[in-house]
RNA sequence: GGCGGGUUAGCUCAGUUGGUUAGAGCAGAGGAAUCAUAAUCCUUUUGUCCGGGGUUCAAAUCCCUGACCCGCUACCA
């Protein structure tokens, strides 16, 4: 190989071994796998990296409960991962645990060089430690002083820690991503963690004492720490490449890409990238972050009675239509929905249809006429160069497409190769020539040769996609064939002419057997009109304020928020019940008003966090133009009492969110609060408030 | 509330630096053909390019504004 052989390095993330691989994980690997073979393809030098991360406390814990030791439990679960990928034809490179003892030793010397850059400094650190979860949080974490996950008590704990002084690189990370627009993908994800870092950035505590946790990697220069485990896992796509190269020579990092969901966004964009800076290491080249397959678990109920897990499609289909489907139907980057209708639709139109159906007809058309043999042709006919110059034209924007990661059109562009082969037919009709007997044979040969050799071109094309229908595809073509992950389609596989005549066409061969009927759902044409992506009802639209539960509280205490400005912390009595509730009502209201009033609350809201303090609910207050903000008063209604709209609908929904809230417009008339021209009614009579008619109630 | 993105055919989306009759796939309608997985091929739709202003010889494309949706973020409660 020589030196200016392209190589390409891809990672995914290393997935928490406790966990069971999902469609999350499936369908980041399977990108990652397509990606890598399709630059394999492209006669590029590939290196494919995923693996499990597997210290830390859950692990432990896990490991304790099965009365195994935790390198025990992850052995099992590991393997969990492996299978998945294996079932899914996916062909990594190397698969990393971070329990390997390479692994340890790397994380280990990069440990010890931050720590003799200076990069690492040791602190009293004072933060509230929860027992329950085992971790500290921030002042600003907490809720209601207490852990905000187990809602359990804290206490103030003092405790050395080590520091890598991530705050130093800022500047510089901000500088370098704004010089490199492709760096972080897709640009509207970069724009967010621009918005990040333009805020203060803290430095990153990297150490947990073992006292509290023991299962991870020793730190070198003080032994009774561990390292954090996201420094841990981050180093992994180093420590599985160290000192790796590729057959030319060239060392394989840095990544090309690193792929991962938008949640970790932040810690590889920011911790990764400043700990690389720190040990003057190279930056990866791109950080790829994809979106989330959404599920609209109604609909799905609806049409078929139950809800599709899509895992399990992928045996009710076949693996290969799986990665078809996720491949074909996400705009990388972008969010997409996952349903099995959309699935066999895509199946059925592209697959059985256009691609499984284009080589039947060939293959039964060479078996009656040509006993399934095909040989090399001299003549090109008009509609025999327009074919090849398509199949040309197909490679060139496919691979063009997989560069700039546009995948779904990649296969577009292919598809309309294969969709020029059945034109190509439907202008040539073999079907005559085979027809007419030994006076045909030329012919037909002729048309079935160009037909083939596109096909070829084309199956060729979707084999990083679809490796193991394509091998089949391309064996029923005569091409030699030795395997789903050995033998792949190479570069010169995409050039025209290289059809091998050696061997007789395949017979009876139906790749994308169609699907008529999913689950007892008729998934056919269907007569009534609508189609299979749209073929559920629309739902009934849903009046905003039937989720909204409203009740009469009574203000019992009235304190300053601690930590914010506009802030009331309110204790309420609703009923039995005693609730805290943030207002931000300090500017418009003296506490004295407040003291011993009788308000109406949204009582389903979802909890939040505000600075500190948990706000389950939400006082109604108008809000005058002025600015004037006054709660509204339940008259002569008891605490507890709910408030209904008249006419409207009560089917309250747990944790509404304050969006799902604001879709009801809630405004003053005549002195009432209403909704939509609707008064709002506790049983002992309306809501008042003192404002102008108009005045918006939130 | 702040910042950013979006709104194009029934559905999912393309539309480069403003330039002629705005496109693809799927779905629908009509037709041809019969080698093939009731598959294929041809033809075909009246799209207020979210609304309203503006700049320009010319705007889906640029500017302003309004509505709705989404992401991140916040002293949103």
């Amino acid at each position: 190989m020589s030196d200016t052989q392209k190589t390409f390095y891809i990672t995914t993330p290393i997935y928490y071994v406790n966990d069971a691989p999902h469609i999350g994980h499936s369908y980041t690997t399977i990108l990652a796998d397509v990606l890598t073979r399709f630059h394999k393809l492209a006669g590029e030098d590939t290196f494919f990296l995923t693996g499990t991360d597997e210290h830390g406390q859950k692990v432990q814990q896990a490991a304790d409960k099965a009365g195994v030791s935790p390198k025990e439990h992850c052995d099992v679960y590991a393997k969990r991962f492996q299978d998945a990928w294996r079932d899914l034809n996916i062909g990594f490179d190397k698969f990393i645990r971070t329990t390997d003892p390479e692994h340890i030793a790397y994380v280990q010397g990069i440990f010890q060089q931050l720590w003799d850059r200076g990069q690492i400094y040791e602190k009293e650190y004072e933060g509230w430690y929860s027992v329950g979860e085992e971790r500290f949080f921030t002042e600003k974490e907490l809720v209601n002083g207490m852990d905000p996950i187990s809602g359990r008590p804290v206490e103030k704990v003092r405790e050395k820690n080590y520091f890598f002084k991530m705050s130093a690189y800022q500047d510089w990370l901000l500088k370098y991503i704004e010089e490199k627009p492709d760096f972080i993908l897709p640009d509207f994800r970069r724009n967010e963690v621009l918005g990040f870092l333009r805020q203060p950035l803290n430095d990153l505590c990297v150490s947990r004492p073992k006292s509290r946790l023991a299962w991870g990697i020793t730190l070198p220069f003080a032994t009774d720490y561990v390292a954090y485990v996201w420094v841990d896992a981050l180093f992994n796509y180093r420590s599985a490449v160290d000192g790796k190269v590729f057959s030319g020579g060239a060392p394989v990092w840095p990544a090309d890409y690193h792929l991962l969901g938008k949640d970790i966004l932040t810690t590889h964009a920011v911790y990764w990238t400043t700990m690389l800076k720190a040990l003057d290491m190279p930056q990866p080249k791109h950080i790829l972050a994809h979106g989330w397959w959404m599920f609209d678990n109604a609909r799905m109920s609806k049409t078929t009675g139950n809800v599709v897990n899509p895992m399990s499609m992928k045996e009710k289909y076949g693996v290969d239509v799986f990665r078809y489907f996720l491949i074909r139907e996400m705009v990388v980057g972008q969010d997409a929905s996952f349903s099995e209708e959309a699935l066999v639709q895509r199946m059925n139109s592209d697959l059985a249809n256009d691609v499984g159906n284009g080589l039947s007809r060939i293959l039964k058309l060479a078996a009656t006429g040509l006993e399934s043999r095909l040989t090399p042709v001299a003549s090109v006919g008009e509609e025999a160069a327009a074919l090849r110059k398509a199949a040309g034209e197909a490679v060139a924007g496919a691979l063009e497409k997989v560069k700039a990661l546009k995948l779904s059109f990649a296969i577009e562009d292919t598809l309309q190769l294969i969709r020029a082969v059945n034109r190509y037919l439907e202008v040539k009709a073999p079907w005559k020539l085979a027809k007419e007997g030994e006076a045909g044979k030329g012919k037909l040969n002729t048309v079935l040769y160009h037909a083939a050799e596109a096909l070829r071109i084309g199956f060729s094309l979707l084999h990083p996609v679809m490796p193991s229908k394509m091998g089949e595809a391309l064996a029923a073509l005569g091409v030699e064939y030795s395997g789903v992950l050995g033998a792949e389609p190479s570069i010169t596989s995409l050039q025209w002419g290289k059809f091998g005549f050696s061997r007789p066409l395949g017979q009876g061969v139906n790749l994308f057997p169609r699907v008529e009927n999913i689950s007892g759902h008729a998934a056919g044409k269907s007569k009534a009109g609508g189609t299979l992506t749209d073929g559920a009802a629309p739902s009934a639209p849903v009046d905003p304020f039937s989720l909204v539960h409203l009740k009469v509280a009574r203000i019992e205490n009235v304190e300053d928020h601690p930590n914010a400005d506009s802030l009331y912390v309110l204790q309420l009595r609703i009923g039995e019940e005693a609730r805290t509730v943030c207002a931000g009502l300090k500017k418009h209201v003296g506490k004295e008003a407040l003291l011993g009033q009788d308000v109406v609350m949204v009582y389903n809201l979802k909890p939040a966090n505000l600075r500190g303090v948990e706000s389950r609910g939400m006082i109604l207050a108008a809000e005058s133009e002025g600015g004037k903000v006054l709660p509204v008063s339940p008259e002569g209604a008891a605490s507890g009492d709910d408030v209904k709209a008249t006419d409207t609908p009560f089917a309250p929904k747990a944790d509404l969110t304050l969006k799902e809230f604001e879709k009801s417009p809630l405004t003053v008339k005549s002195g009432l609060v209403c909704y939509r021209d609707r008064p709002l009614q506790s049983p002992r009579g309306p809501i008042r408030a003192q404002a102008a008619d108009g005045t918006a109630v939130r």
